[in-house]
DNA sequence: GACATAATTCAACAACTGTTGAAAGTCTTC
DNA sequence: GAAGACTTTCAACAGTTGTTGAATTATGTC
C-alpha cells in the first residue's frame, strides 16, 4: 500500500466530510492526536507512539492509515489547508467584487487575509486552534518553509499581493512582498500562541484571545503597507551600517 | 561533574573570548556544529552523533563538556545572548541620550533594535546567521518560547517598551505590547531564512539578504507603531465577526 | 449465515538514541 | 621526566524509534 495514495483519499473524504457530516472513526481519532502533538513539539518531538497512545488506538494502525511517518505529517496539515484556503480565497475576491470597479482598499484586503480565521465557529475550537499553532511551525521552519505547505499556498498569496498592488499603484513589487512577509511573521507569532506576550505583559495582554490579537495587527499591519505609498527609498542600509562602524 | 556548572563556566569564557581572542579548541567546534543543526533541524531534530559528526569529535566528547543534551542546548543559546543583549541595550541607551531631554523618534527606536543585527561585521558570518535563524525557532516554539531564553530578553524588550511609551504619550500599553510581538514575529521570519520569500517573489527578494530585509522591515514597523498615535480603538471584532455571519 | 474486505491489534525486528565508565592520550608544572 | 590534571576516544549499555507481517476482529454484501 502506498502512504502517498492514502494520503490524496484522505484529503477528497475530509472535503466531503466538511459538506456533510463529521466522521468519528479511528482515522479522525489519530489525525486530531497527530495535529495536537506536532503543534506542540514539532515533527520530530512526537513519536508515533505517543500519537497512538492519546488517540487510544495501537501504533500499527497510523501506519495502516497514512504510511510512514512524514505521511502522516503531511495528512494532518493538508486536511484544513484546503478548507482555509477556500475560505480565504471567496473573502478576498467577495472584497475586489464590493469594491469594483474601483480597487479595494488595504484595510479590507488585510481583513479578508484574517477574517476567515477568526470567524466561522471554530475560533475556540481546539482542532483548529491546533492547526493554526502548527501551521506556525511550519512557517517558520526551514525545513518546512519552502515545501508542500508553502506551494499550497503560493497561489492564494500570489492573488493577495495581486489586490495589494491594484489598491496601492506605483509601489514597488519588492516592497509589497517584504509586506506580506512581515504580514506573515506577525500572524505567525500570534497563531504560535507561546504565551510570551502573557508574560510580557504582566497578563495585559493574552495569547489565546485571537480576535483581540488580530484587531490590533490588522491595524498595524494596515499602516505597514499604508506608509509604501510614500516611502523614502534611498539607501538607508549605508547609514545603518555607517552608523555602528562610527561607534 | 555537573552540567549547570560546565555551562555557567562557560558563558563568561566566552564573553572573555570576545574581547581577547578567539578559542579554537573542540569545545568551540561543538557548540559551532550544534548551533548550526539545531538552528536547521531544531532541538529533537538532531542528534548528538550528528552533533560530533560534523565537529569531527567523539560523540562522548559533548557530553564530557556540555552534560545532557538538553544543556548542550542551552549552552548554544547563550554563548551569544549575552554579546547581542549587551548590544542591543547599548544601541537603544545610545538613541535616549541622543534625543534628551526630549523623547526620542519610533524611528530611531525602532533602528536601535535592528540596527546591532546588520552591523559590526558578522553579517556574513555564517556562526551568526545560523545563531539567528536558531533564535527564529526558539521564539516560535511553544516548547522553547517561555523559557531561558525569553528571561534573559525580557529586561531588554521592557526598557525597548518604555521607550516607546516616551516616544508616543497616551498610547495604551496593550498596544505597545502588540505591537512588538508584531515586530517579533516579523523578525523572527526574516531571520529564520526559509527561503520562501525567494520563491513567492521569483528572486526579487532574498532570503539571505538580511540588510535588505531589515530596511523593508524597519519602514513598515515604524508604520505600525505610528499609526497608534491616531487608531481608532472602537470594538471591530464585532464588525469582524458579524461581516462573515452574513456571508 | 457464509464470505470477502477492511479495520485493528499483537509481537517483534533492526536501527538508532542519550548516556556512561574505563582506557588512552595530551598538556602543564615542578 | 615523573606526576597529575584535563581532554579525547573507545566500547557498550538499556531504552526507544519507525516499520512490518501475521493474527484477530469488525463490517458490509450476496
Amino acid at each position: 500500500m502506498n502512504g502517498r495514495l492514502v494520503e490524496i483519499k484522505n484529503i477528497s473524504e475530509v472535503a466531503y466530510m466538511n459538506h456533510k457530516e463529521q466522521k468519528t472513526g479511528k482515522r479522525e481519532l489519530i489525525l486530531d492526536a497527530a495535529e495536537d502533538l506536532f503543534s506542540k513539539h514539532g515533527y520530530d518531538g512526537v513519536t508515533l507512539r505517543a500519537i497512538a497512545k492519546k488517540a487510544g488506538v495501537d501504533v500499527a494502525l497510523a501506519n495502516y492509515h497514512f504510511g510512514p511517518k512524514r505521511d502522516l505529517f503531511d495528512a494532518v496539515l493538508m486536511r484544513r489547508a484546503k478548507i482555509l484556503n477556500s475560505w480565504r480565497l471567496k473573502a478576498l475576491e467577495d472584497v475586489i467584487a464590493a469594491a469594483a470597479p474601483d480597487a479595494p482598499s488595504v484595510n479590507a484586503i488585510i481583513r479578508a487575509y484574517f477574517e476567515p480565521i477568526l470567524t466561522r465557529q471554530h475560533v475556540k475550537d481546539p482542532g483548529w486552534k491546533n492547526y493554526y499553532a502548527l501551521i506556525a511551525y511550519v512557517n517558520n521552519s526551514p525545513e518546512w518553509g519552502g515545501q508542500l505547505m508553502t506551494q499550497f499556498f503560493v497561489p492564494l498569496i500570489k492573488r493577495f499581493i495581486e489586490a495589494l498592488r491594484m489598491a496601492m499603484t506605483d509601489v514597488p513589487d519588492e516592497d509589497l512582498h517584504w509586506g506580506y512577509h512581515s504580514l506573515s511573521g506577525s500572524l505567525t507569532l500570534a497563531f504560535a500562541q507561546t504565551g510570551r506576550i502573557d508574560h510580557l505583559s504582566n497578563g495585559l495582554c493574552r495569547s489565546d484571545d485571537l480576535p483581540g490579537a488580530c484587531g490590533h495587527i490588522v491595524d498595524f499591519i494596515t499602516a505597514g503597507f499604508e506608509q509604501m505609498r510614500t516611502r523614502d527609498r534611498s539607501d538607508k542600509t549605508a547609514t545603518l551600517e555607517g552608523a555602528a562602524v562610527e561607534g
